[in-house]
RNA sequence: GGCGGGGUAGCAAAGUGGUAAUGCACUGGUCUGCAAAACCGGUAUGCGCGGGUUCAAUUCCCGCCCCCGCCUCCA
């Protein structure tokens, strides 16, 4: 069944057929490599991942791109604080960022394109935009995209003229230099104009030395690997308005193709029922919560957990719970058994939480019916055959999802002392001596080790 | 003020014009010397507030309140 997506331009769900008829071609806003991605960050780009890996379970390749912004205010800044090249600097970031996207089970981006290394695209777009009465250079050798030429400009996010200032001009409370000499408040930088405090970082152009605006990057990337229409474009509700209405302006008016043909957009992570921010101290990376002792798995989990369009709070607590819930699955693969293993994934038992996935990401929706499908299965009851389809669908669900289960607690290595604890407590127990058999279970205990009794025997796990 | 997303049990979170999935937590039972683990159950007379439509609304309509985001380079 073709997934069926809610679009933030015609507001409406859509189901997605590829253009071409064969491989559904999406961008995705990747990060500014200057810092840390946090937790909010990635929950962007994981509900990205469970969008690809649906598209790819329902048996529709795809051509993921996914940017780096690599050069902007903030990189340079960053870098000259740190005492480092540009390149050096994002190249750190870079690095622990794809870290980050490993350790979260995101499947890397069939292109992931630099800002910097397509300088020349950029160059070339605004060359055209030029040409063709979009643009217009200003004295101090910046390029601007002229708002009022694009007559659909807000089109996506539906805000008015008025509320655009379209009209106003740049006149007496202009106290940004950089902008001083733009037509219109509305319109934004093409290219700048190179300025002292950009240090090494710039390029040459037609217009002088500069570097590309924020805006036009993946404009011009989207256009390099994906063509003039392509199927979806995604990125973080905070980009709708101006980010993607820039780029559908300066895109449409360079090609005359109607660009993304399908928006895509995740809410914000809230935190302790807030925003997330620095000063409040509740802004969360990946490392920080596994220094806390959680995996990137649970993490995952919690970030998919919440419908992708709604606000989606995120606590401790619900860490705790995703821990549990990985449990319950992976206890369920388990008591499927060894047999039950197979290579063919198919929905199978799961259809119904497959179905749901598929209209609209209804991530909570399939879990839960994933849930429902597992407590009414009784794993000891199947037939082999019904077990190989009970597995077959668990793990078909669970690669839609990228989920993968706690690994089976490896065979640690138990100390002597604490066999002989266990001995000793058991022998205490067959001796009915339960003030001593207690006493051994609470050193056992307090050594991090916990007693599973069965009929006549026992098992010593850690804690 | 404009635009958009939300307000469902202790927490998190689906869903529906006919009487509320699921996970966690809590709790009863089986088992156990007692626990743990496992298994079987239970837990929202109610879905922000007030009206309206309807045989029936949490679900549709109207009004209102509250939270979050964006409103010119934040996922």
């Amino acid at each position: 069944m073709a997934l069926t997506l809610h679009d933030t331009l015609t507001r409406e769900p859509r189901a997605l057929t590829p253009l071409d008829g064969k491989t559904l071609r999406f961008y995705c806003c990747g990060p500014t490599v200057y810092g840390p991605a946090h937790i909010g960050n990635f929950r962007t780009f994981v509900a990205q991942d469970v969008f690809r890996r649906t598209l790819e379970m329902g048996g529709l390749p795809t051509l993921h791109v996914r940017n780096l912004t690599d050069v902007d205010d903030k990189t340079i800044r960053d870098s000259q604080k740190a005492g480092q090249t540009l390149a050096d600097f994002t190249r750190y970031w870079t690095e622990k960022f794809h870290a980050d996207c490993t350790a979260l089970n995101l499947l890397p981006p069939h292109v992931e394109p630099s800002a910097v290394t397509h300088i020349p695209h950029q160059v070339r777009m605004i060359e055209t935009l030029v040409q063709r009465g979009h643009a217009y250079t200003t004295g101090d050798g910046s390029v601007y995209f002229k708002v009022s030429s694009f007559g659909d400009y807000g089109r996506l996010s539906h805000l008015e003229d008025r509320e655009l200032r379209l009209g106003a001009t740049v006149a007496s409370n202009a106290t940004d230099s950089d902008e001083y000499s733009k037509d219109s408040l509305a319109d934004f930088a093409l290219w700048k104009a190179r300025k002292p405090e950009d240090g090494e970082n710039f390029w040459p152009s037609p217009w002088g030395e500069g570097r590309p605006g924020w805006h036009l990057e993946c404009s011009a990337m989207a256009l390099e690997y994906l063509g003039e229409d392509f199927d979806v474009h995604s990125g973080g509700v905070d980009l709708i308005f101006p980010h993607h209405e820039n780029e559908i302006a300066q895109s449409c008016c360079a090609t005359h193709g109607k660009f993304a043909h399908h928006w895509f957009h995740v809410t914000h992570l809230m935190v302790d029922g807030g925003k997330m921010s620095k000063s409040l101290g509740n802004l969360y990376t990946l490392e920080d919560l596994q220094k806390r002792g959680y995996s990137p798995a649970e993490v995952r989990y919690v970030l998919i957990s919440g419908y992708y369009s709604a606000p989606l709070n995120f606590t401790f607590h619900s860490l705790d719970a995703a821990r549990q819930a990985l449990q319950k699955l992976a206890k369920f693969a388990k008591a499927l058994g060894d047999a039950a293993k197979n290579d063919t994934l198919t929905p199978g038992p799961f259809q119904e939480a497959w179905d749901t996935l598929n209209n609209d990401l209804n991530v909570p929706g399939a879990l839960g019916a994933m849930f429902g499908t597992i407590n009414k299965t009784k794993p000891a009851t199947l037939t082999v055959d019904e077990a190989q389809q009970a597995w077959s669908g668990l793990h078909f669900m669970l690669k839609a999802l990228g989920l993968n289960l706690p690994a089976e607690a490896e065979e640690v290595e138990i100390p002597a002392e604490i066999i002989a604890l266990a001995e000793a407590r058991w022998q205490a127990k067959l001796a009915k001596d339960w003030p001593a058999a207690d006493v051994a279970r609470k050193e056992l205990d307090a050594a991090g080790w916990v007693i599973k009794d069965s009929k006549d025997s026992y098992q010593v796990v850690k804690k």
